[in-house]
DNA sequence: CCCTATACATACATTCATGAATGTATCTTA
DNA sequence: TAAGATACATTCATGAATGTATGTATAGGG
């Protein structure tokens, strides 16, 4: 029915945008950063790079940018109601499944690469920085929340070992794709974490 | 004395040689993988683009690939020494320190560099899986023969989890440069790791 | 029915890394 | 000491990505 497309340009416009933002992600992915160019982009998502100009700005920095806080947000919101959802049965919450689930997922491997460009790139570096210092804050709360319920470790250790790990297992996964290992690695990461305090819920 | 001069030519070359070396990981270093072109590769080094022409060949990936198999091969030297060294007193070897000084040795982040570049780039891929094939066999003899006899953990697993865990730090550090707080997980997880099974020794 | 903003497409100038060719100086050996 | 090999420098053409500017069609309000 027409009565559904009052709002047509607009639902046209977020759908466009939601392209652009899958689309960087999957470009990285495959090409890597440098080689995930605005026209890789705009092809990727079937559009031109006056559309990416629209949406996210002139320069490339611009929509490697903004995607990344997209993805930051997303997981934030995701991160946030996998430990914030039900507080007083903390044991349910199912870490290695997470792991396993992160440590394969393009968007771990898109930050990745954003986390290493950023490196050299002061700009990317400090529009990157701004968003994680808001997200992190929400988040630590929430781990925090949660964390601190289950382990007498200290509670950044734990957050940064989390974190190096999945990244570090993506890292090798990128050029070794074995799931069987790679879950197994999960495994016995946090089957020693267990011995150590109780740290982390069985599952 | 002239005398010593005698092999002049050589030497000069093997000094360019060795500063390309140095220069190649420094630059990928300090611009990341895309930054460190041959032009920034060359000027790091003091040489020229001919220099890098002349040692290793017309093309980027030429250098690249080389100083990879260079910093693969001196790796595993060093490896084969650390764990091959005193094969009945295997809790002498200090693999906290090891690991500590992994994560922020800059050649460690130049395989980082290369192992995500490889991954969307076959050629590239290709020269150091050889290289990586070859090398990884005698180490996995070397760590093999060592951590069998510290472990009933799955010895491949095991293995996996050092570099994940290693090359995740690495990449956490590189934009947190907080040695206390990442010499700290790297002893929670061996911590960890000591109870699980006596699988590694305290240092 | 017009008119302006939105959403996107197309065109272009600049910059820069690459690959390759060629030039030059120093060493070495006979 | 002449010849050629080695070590490195310089130059150049090409292609590709970027940033920017301009063009066009459609939507929705007045």
């Amino acid at each position: 029915m027409a009565g559904d497309d009052t709002q047509a340009q607009e639902r046209r416009s977020a759908e466009t945008y939601g392209k652009l933002v899958t689309a960087t992600v999957n470009a990285v992915f495959e090409h890597g950063y440098a080689g995930a160019t605005m026209t890789v982009i705009a092809q990727t998502a079937g559009v031109t790079r006056g559309a990416i100009q629209h949406h996210f700005g002139d320069r490339r920095v611009d929509i490697i940018a903004r995607v990344t806080e997209h993805i930051l947000r997303e997981r934030q919101e995701a991160y946030a109601s996998f430990y914030g959802a039900s507080p007083a049965e903390g044991e349910t919450v199912d870490t290695r499944a997470a792991m396993k689930a992160a440590y394969r997922d393009p968007a771990t491997w898109f930050l990745i690469e954003v986390w290493i460009a950023s490196k050299s790139d002061p700009e990317l570096r400090d529009r990157v920085n701004t968003t994680l210092r808001e997200v992190n804050d929400r988040g630590d709360m929430d781990i925090a929340t949660h964390l601190s319920r289950l382990s007498d470790a200290d509670f950044r250790v734990l957050k940064y070992f989390f974190r190096s790990l999945t990244r570090g297992i993506a890292l090798e996964y990128s050029r070794k794709p074995d799931t069987a290992l790679f879950d197994a690695v999960v495994d016995m990461a946090l089957d020693a974490l267990e011995g150590l305090n109780g740290a982390v819920p069985k599952a």
